[in-house]
Formats: C-alpha cells, structure tokens, sequence
DNA sequence: TATTGTTATACTCTATAACTATA
DNA sequence: TATAGTTATAGAGTATAACAATA
C-alpha cells in the first residue's frame, strides 16, 4: 500500500479539470485534493507514533486538552466545542479512555446535568509521554519547506475564521 | 454541533505548546492541526454537496478518475495507485458503484488477473452532474484569500513530494 | 514465486434519534 | 422548555490476513 508515482496525481488531475472547461474552478480543487492527501499522510504518520501508547488521534487530542486545562477537569460539552466533534465523539472517546484508567468522570459541582473529565496519574504520564513522542516523531520536522509553516498557519487560519470556526 | 469559539483554538494550543517548552514543535503542530481541521470542514461541505447524488467523497473520486481515463476504462491496481487508497477501498467502493449501476466490472483481454472498471452511460452523466455541483457548490469559492490557492498548491506539493508521493 | 483481486473480519470515527436527568 | 449527556443503531473508510486465480 505503499506507491510512488512518477507524476503528481492531482497536477494531473487539475489539468484535467482544464481541458473540460472548469478553468475557474481547476486551482481550488487541486488545493482542496491537496489538503485532502496531506491530511491522509500526516494522519497516518501521528496514528503510527500514538500506536504503541495505545491511542488513536481523537484520543490524544482529549488527552492533551485537559493536561492544558487550568482546573485540571473540562465539562464533557467544553471539550466537544473545543475539539469541533460531536458529542456522541466525546462520549465515545471518554468511554474508552475510562477503561484504559487515564480519565475519570465526575459530577459538577453546582450542575447537574453536566460531567466533567479529568485526568488520572496515568493519563498525564500517558500525556506527556505520548506528546514527546509526537513532537519528535512527527511535528519537529514533518517535512515543510522552511517558512512554509508560518505561510500554512496564515492561511489557514484565515480560512477558518472565514468558515466561521472563531471570532475574533 | 454547529459551534463558533470566540478565540482560535488551535492558536491557543500553540501557546501552551511554547508555554510547556515544546517550541520547536509547537509552529508545525499548530500548522498540521489546522491541516486536520481544515480538512474537516472541506469534506463536510463536499459530502453534504455529493449526498443528493447519492455519492460519498470516496466514490466521487472513483468516479471522476473513471471520467478522465482515455480509455474509458481502469485496472483496479491503477485506481488504488492514483487515488492513494488500499486496494479493499477500492473494491468496496466498485461494489457499491456497480450495485447503483454507475460502473461495470470487465476481464482485461490478456492479463486474466486484472479487473478493468468501466462507467456507464448513467455514471458518465452522474460525474458530470456531481462535478458541476461540486465546482459550483465548493471549488469555485472555498473561501481561501486571493493569491493563497497557488501557495497552497506549491506548499502541500512540495510537502507531498517530500513524503515521496511521487517523483519529478 | 509474484501479482491481482476478493472475502471475511475488525476497528476507527461520525451521525441521527430516542431517551433520561437536570435546569 | 431548554440543555447535557447517554444509549442504540447505523453507516462510512481503512486495514490485515487468508485465499483463489492467474502470470
């Protein structure tokens, strides 16, 4: 499952969409196709790094969210926001969690209806552990073009504040 | 599960990236988070276009490949190659094709081991249509700034280049 | 012996709808 | 009446392993 072609696939593919008239349209979706395979590459490389610590990428990222928490615990809802998933996703990803021992729930303090999570010991060894790992493994050198990375995060950024991510 | 933050979350992680000694990481995580993110949004907004086709993003792909092959036709192995995709994908995704009626499966004439994949008169006309909607729908406007699709296109090129997509 | 494709199986994440409990 | 979370259920993509057929 591994292939290296002998031509990029989506130059290919943009010339393609060229050649049929949808000239206007051509450059985005080689963009988007772009954003689509990077994601594919990079998503493979951070879930080979969490493998041996037992995590996928949801899981990591909840658990590197409430290590950054100031009170050390987040309402399962704040968490949802946060990550942009939908709650049934939290709700699946603290399940697991729990099992493992890293995370534990527990009632608000003035509401009901709401749980929080918070970490365990072994969830914030497993935190840093697993975050070590994917700083030098993946993040301190995924293979940009040097100044490319501040370029990706403008651009980006104003993408999503454009879709309506945030404010501000 | 439709929620606007007031701040950025992912520039927030940057800070408690730099803020917990991972400097050096801390740019390319908030770079290949975005990426993630970025990715979330683009795929949502093209499944929701493809749903009245009756098509996902994986099928599409499939489909439109098969729209710009000379032949009008495509080895299996050469669908997994282009498309990045584990060959089961792909026969997952010919099964349902073929089951709509929109691709048909042949021997190749002198290499028995291979399938060839063929579109219909009815997956013809549904990649047009799809691909019209979707040029419409998201390509034509995704909302990135002018001049922007063409760093992306060079960025992620380079990137995918590096991580030895492909050659040239 | 290597390649192509299928099958069976399993595991992700995601989403909708119905429901309970609380505000 | 609205909100928070869970449950059940379903569907998507992806992957590994075993296998059949062909080269």
């Amino acid at each position: 499952m591994d292939t290296s072609l002998s031509r990029d696939p989506i130059a290919e593919a943009q010339r393609n969409w060229e050649e049929h008239g949808w000239g206007d349209a051509a450059a985005s979706m080689a963009a988007i196709t772009a954003i689509m395979r990077t994601q594919q590459i990079l998503l493979a490389r951070i879930e080979t790094t969490l493998k041996p610590f037992g995590l996928t990428f949801a899981r990591y990222e909840l658990l590197a969210l409430l290590s950054f928490a100031r009170k050390g615990s987040l309402p399962m809802n704040k968490a949802s926001a946060l990550l942009q998933v939908h709650p049934t996703s939290i709700t699946n990803a603290v399940d697991r969690l729990e099992r493992a021992g890293l995370v534990e729930r527990s009632r608000h303090p003035t509401d009901g209806r709401t749980t929080l999570i918070e970490l365990t010991a072994a969830g914030r060894t497993l935190a840093k552990r697993s975050t070590a790992a994917l700083n030098a493994g993946v993040f301190s050198a995924p293979g940009f073009d040097a100044g490319d990375v501040d370029q990706l995060i403008r651009i980006l950024g104003a993408f999503r504040r454009n879709a309506g991510d945030f404010q501000d």
